[in-house]
DNA sequence: GCCTCCTATGTTATCGGTATCATAGACTCT
DNA sequence: AGAGTCTATGATACCGATAACATAGGAGGC
């Protein structure tokens, strides 16, 4: 494997010159970076960045860490990430946690010594030590999709208190009145909260009954199996209720298939409501209501959040919250009800 | 940030004894690994990666360069790919080709430049000079999703003629007669000709009347429009086409919306077949059949191959086929029409 | 008790670049 | 023509680690 000083050599030149032919062309004379460009595709030169990276302090790497790759939305996030750093010269570095914070905690150690020049976290739930080992380091970090009030570094992200308040809203708005939430575990984790928070800000606020949350544990499995079975033991034990709004897309899509099973007609008998807004829901019967998250938007936000900043620009934009989008198709609407036209986030009050 | 000069300084010892601490701390006396590791931890030193990987000669660092990540097989890949190496203490870097070869040349050479210990490509389809440059560096590379005959080097994927050739097997034995494939450009494009050639060898086969492929020119734009107009030209110019088998559900999906818009019933009038295995798939009513392609296990295979080859094991499986599944579903399951049980992989003549 | 061998640690050189300062020659200006 | 200023290139040191060899001290054998 050719080094620079055997371009150097070739090209009659010292290592310094062909540094700066790759790096600053205009310092070099036209003639000699000719001669150099020459050497280097005669010998097949690739320049060893680990070296240049050791001297100059700076590797160009941007580490992600993900729960998973498997979720259309961490990889569309990684995609708009991965755009805007490709364009800007940096590459991507990827870990998947797999929703463990401990595991995420290891990562970021073992992340570090590659000297990344800033890391993009999803997520606000980190441990103890994996938060002052950043802050320690220094490193420009973005949380994503959750916004901090107190994020380690930057965020990026949308409200998730006020999109479970609007999609609860809606549900209002069609019609329903005895509306259930199914949500992750809320302990140690922010969003199961504050979506938690948002949906019964808004029962209170429709002057409704206040259901408990229906808490299904197997996160880590989001499967569409387990909206079902959530579905059916809720109207077995409340036959009242006449909507399940689900925390994600995957178990209202699991709640539909199981109502179609079961002989239970959606939207009539019961509405349906879910989050993310995945292709699924787009295309199964009826088709469902959901949030639309911003999630390509959010990897792209990162990206241009860390490109400024490590171009040493303004921090002004340290926590930046994105919009969301109440979709309404036919999983909510009841023929009969008069409807106004599906909200948008800027519409939305901030709660 | 501190160095290993400091720690060392610290604990009253030489840099290369912390050296040893980190990587050979069996040859360092309890002792003196405890006066180290004490220094280490109050100083809050992260060792330099880059530093190591120099003098070292190995980054620990895979590289993987795939179209998208927007597409869930390719995150399924890499999410595969992930677990591996991570379990192996490497590194994931990930770039998006976005489909255009020209792309990933300048990206493998920008790879190249931080000394990947090794590279997994997505198709075969590289550039003349990507293919002479990964030879001449003699890394290690698997090229995934299809399996070559002159691998650049390692290769891992299924036979897409012979997935092509039992879904089309299928289609016959579900008792259709017309049947069309939608494939997308096979110019320069082996997945798209080989299955294109399964196809037609099983219509051969079947001894019925080999229709002309239908080519959908946006590949880069694998949306389920395209399907839905694909199928429209389809019947509005030959209405006696009884099947219609795509390259992708995506397309699929679209179609059998299409056909419920249209009032066509799937899968009486028409059958249709997909390639894939969405969750889309799934979901819609009617469930589609389709292809099942490992994706996950792709990625896994690359990297045990990664790792062994790593570790100096045997180069004995530098071509890996993986099998595929047919699914069968309800979008070709004619009433009335006797079937076996759906093909699986290896129940599939070698063609 | 002396020699050999092993073990824990130290010394030195090096990996492949880049920053920094030095220098020679060309060019400008008076 | 001489002094000052640029410009292109070179020389040297260093980034933060590891490889390879060197050495001191203790254990074991006779």
């Amino acid at each position: 494997m050719p080094t620079m000083a055997e371009v150097a050599a070739l090209a009659g030149v010292t290592k310094m010159t062909v540094s700066r032919v790759l790096r600053r062309p205009e310092k070099v004379t036209p003639d000699t970076r000719a001669r150099v460009a020459e050497a280097m595709a005669a010998l097949g030169y690739v320049p060893n960045r680990l070296a240049g990276s050791l001297t100059a302090g700076t590797s160009g790497l941007v580490a992600a860490i993900v729960p998973t790759l498997r979720h259309s939305l961490f990889a569309d996030t990684l995609e708009g990430l991965s755009a805007v750093l490709e364009a800007a010269g940096l590459g991507l570095f990827v870990s998947a946690s797999g929703y463990r914070t401990d595991l995420e905690e290891t990562q970021i150690r073992s992340i570090l010594e590659r000297r990344p020049d800033a890391l993009v976290l999803t997520g606000l739930t980190h441990t103890a030590a994996a938060r002052s080992l950043l802050r320690n380091f220094g490193l420009p970090v973005v949380e994503t999709w959750e916004t901090a009030d107190e994020p380690v570094d930057m965020s990026v992200g949308y409200s998730n208190r006020e999109a479970a308040f609007a999609m609860t809203m809606e549900l209002v708005r069609s019609g329903y009145r005895r509306i259930v939430f199914v949500n992750g575990p809320a302990e140690n984790n922010e969003r199961a909260r504050l979506r938690a928070d948002g949906v019964s800000q808004a029962i209170r606020q429709a002057g409704l009954e206040a259901l408990p949350v229906h808490v299904v544990h197997d996160e880590a499995a989001i499967r569409p199996e387990t909206g079902g079975r959530a579905i059916r033991t809720l109207l077995a034990g409340d036959p009242a209720i006449d909507a399940v709004f689900f925390t994600s897309d995957i178990f209202a899509v699991g709640a539909i298939l199981a109502c179609r099973e079961d002989g239970i007609p959606v939207p009539e008998r019961v509405g349906i409501a879910g989050f993310h807004d995945l292709e699924i829901g787009r295309v199964i019967s009826p088709t469902l209501s959901t949030v639309h998250v911003p999630a390509l938007e959010i990897g792209r936000k990162a990206g241009e959040m860390i490109v400024a900043r490590l171009a040493g620009h303004a921090l002004d934009t340290s926590r930046h919250q994105l919009g969301f989008e109440i979709i309404g198709r036919q999983s909510t609407m009841r023929s009969g009800v008069a409807r106004q036209n599906p909200l948008t986030a800027d519409k939305i009050p901030v709660t």
